[in-house]
DNA sequence: GATTGTTAAATTGTTAACAATTTAATTGAC
DNA sequence: GTCAATTAAATTGTTAACAATTTAACAATC
């Protein structure tokens, strides 16, 4: 048996941490990323910077140019949105039509959890926090419903919320994903759709 | 002045190798991909190997679990599948409609070269190649239209194949590519995504 | 002053060695 | 013989050094 089952890999710890740099606009547009710059302030080698790079690289929220690195991606264009969006919820529509009806008592309370952590993260307003605790609660049905499709939601989301966001409206932010999660306990499988469908655009 | 532009490096050459034969069925499902092997095979260390690892995990045709490993993704399932090629479709159409009114003739002969590589392959009856040329035959009009959402549609377009493949009734596919790059060189955007709707499924 | 060529610095690409973890094999007790 | 604990092997995670490439600085030429 062992003592703890595991610490989160640097690669992830790192991911997430430049995720949530840049959807909350730390960096400039098409500003390189240093892999050695990164590597001492996460305090490791440039290896795991180097896979973090390459899987945001993957999400599409930074670009990739050989013997060059990467740099922040420039942002879609409001027509590619509206594809990113649209797809976006194809996919998580059917999540959720595949969630509801599997769903137990204790993703209900999972679920719940998320949701208040939202809310606290729109009280005390602060930009990262809220993107990654509404990321965080729609990641959960769809890691539910398939986890196969999980990498590929997260990289529509992630350039969905960059590009422009309408998460700085705060109060709107909590009444649609209480509604949401409202519809989901109640098993309401349309409800939950629609209201997925007014929060997802 | 260089001698040469410059080699495809070995992360992007690996990775292109490996997804090939992922798509032509080489590796069993579940099958685990040791890195040691794979970088002997190719005459590298281990280090390209993982990156080119990384980014068939993120296009979702291998799975990672930290500290075993990649294995090849189990397959979608069929709703799964109707998933993605809900979303390529979309994404696809989105392209095409914004490809036409831009392309000039040059664009015109490279996907006449594409398409004849396309009959080629189909004539030799080569799973694998035709794969790959069908797949560059489309890619072409995504990354004219919006090298933004390139990898996304890679992800989608080689799940979709892995998981069943019409590309086996070679005439049928040498058919539905002809249509689509007449309609595409005569300009007509309502027939060429008509044809792809059909192509695509 | 602008342009080209050359050198130096910075950055990425690759490698091999070492550390940590997991998996397989072996041993020992019952 | 079965099961658990221990050891050994295999595999992945991380690091630091080196190679290749790009970028910047600088000098030379016109």
């Amino acid at each position: 048996m062992k003592p703890f089952p595991r610490r989160q890999s640097y690669r992830d710890s790192i991911t997430n941490v430049i995720r949530r740099d840049l959807m909350s606009g730390k960096f400039k547009c098409d500003e390189p990323m240093r892999e050695q710059k990164l590597a001492t302030r996460f305090g490791t080698s440039r290896g795991p910077v180097r896979d973090a790079l390459m899987q945001l690289t993957q999400e599409g929220v930074l670009e990739y140019q050989p013997n060059k690195g990467v740099r922040v991606s420039s942002l879609l264009t409001d027509e590619e949105r509206d594809v990113v969006v649209a797809m976006r919820l194809e996919l998580e529509k059917y999540c959720m039509k595949k969630f509801i009806p599997i769903a137990l008592e204790e993703d209900f309370e999972n679920i719940s959890v998320l949701l208040e952590r939202l809310k606290n993260a729109c009280e005390v307003a602060s930009l990262p926090e809220v993107a990654e605790s509404d990321l965080a609660l729609h990641r959960y049905w769809v890691a539910q419903a398939s986890p196969h499709l999980e990498s590929t939601w997260l990289g529509l989301s992630v350039r969905m919320i960059m590009k422009y966001s309408r998460l700085e409206n705060y109060d709107q932010a909590i009444e649609e994903h209480t509604r949401i999660v409202e519809a989901v306990i109640g098993r309401d499988i349309d409800k939950a759709i629609y209201y997925l469908g007014e929060n997802i655009l």
